[in-house]
DNA sequence: CGTATATACTTGCGATGTCAAGGATGTTAG
DNA sequence: CTAACATCCTTGACATCGCAAGTATATACG
């Protein structure tokens, strides 16, 4: 590559710049449709319903909070105000850790579960509808293994302790 | 290894699921990554640079807020705040239009033009490095290809006045 | 032990962005 | 002409999230 300056064209048309582009528009369109279904709903954010979602499939439905921070991808301050709101809420309760005193569990309640399943229901469909849609299924699995070459940073698998 | 109950890593290889799952964490880690080092660097947000860039191609290097909004998917308001600190910052000015009171066009300064290229030359291989490298060319064509089958609700094309 | 360092979590602060509401201007229909 | 409606933009109130700094606990090393 030149060192010249890219015209509009030139960046629209170059490969790696255009699929980040898309990239971002893509993310911010569905994101923005998604949370404000899912928002009007269940009056849940995406994130929340990402929580939601990993404690209820986590073995005894409870996590660690940095484990937690980890596979949401969001910063541990982050997942304390997130669990604030879900604890207020009464769908998530903390547990002590016996054998460290640092660390909080992230339970999810009954109430938790119920509204994770309830939740579900429609955004699933949601997703379907607006990111899944335009999709064959061998594009989907190409999409899937395309995106799994991304750094994740330090995406270490929540590992039991 | 085989379970009775969905377990999460079953959950995770939905095929649809999984791109969606994968895009949220793969768009959370890279542009957190992108945007801490365009900070550092040039003082920017991901969103400041993208208005930057979209203006600098611009004809006339100038844009109505409205168009801005689509092309960028900000919210009328984001923009609105958005410009309020390129302005501060002496990037874009304001200029009204003739034909039609209501529209302001933001310009890019000769200053921001500059401000864009010098963002330019370290953003690009940030991009190329963190979300380009992983990616042979056909693979990113391949990945443009499917970004763009996604809806970007109504991005209309921007109609010169 | 005792000090140094690493880890888990919380909190104050600031930045970004959305929504709802409002004001100003343009456009259309009666 | 006027009323109704649409469009462009701004503002205030609010939520989310990251960073930096602080606290508490654990571990490692002298």
């Amino acid at each position: 590559m030149s060192s010249q300056v890219l015209t509009a064209q030139q960046i629209a048309s170059e490969p790696g710049l255009s699929a980040w582009t898309r990239f971002l528009r893509a993310h911010a369109a569905v994101t923005r449709q998604l949370s404000s279904r899912l928002e009007a709903e269940h009056g849940l954010t995406l994130s929340d319903f990402d929580v939601l979602i990993q404690l209820y499939h986590a073995p005894g439905r409870q996590m660690r909070r940095v484990d937690l921070s980890r596979s949401v991808l969001l910063t541990a301050s982050g997942i304390t105000r997130l669990l604030d709101g879900l604890e207020r809420a009464g769908w998530v309760t903390k547990a002590r850790c016996a054998s460290d005193a640092r660390v909080t569990y992230a339970v999810l309640t009954d109430e938790g579960a119920a509204k994770c399943e309830a939740a579900q229901k429609t955004h699933l469909a949601d997703v379907e509808e607006l990111f899944g849609a335009p999709f064959t299924p061998e594009e989907r699995a190409q999409l899937a293994a395309l995106l799994g070459k991304l750094p994740l940073a330090h995406t270490s698998e929540a590992c039991s302790t």
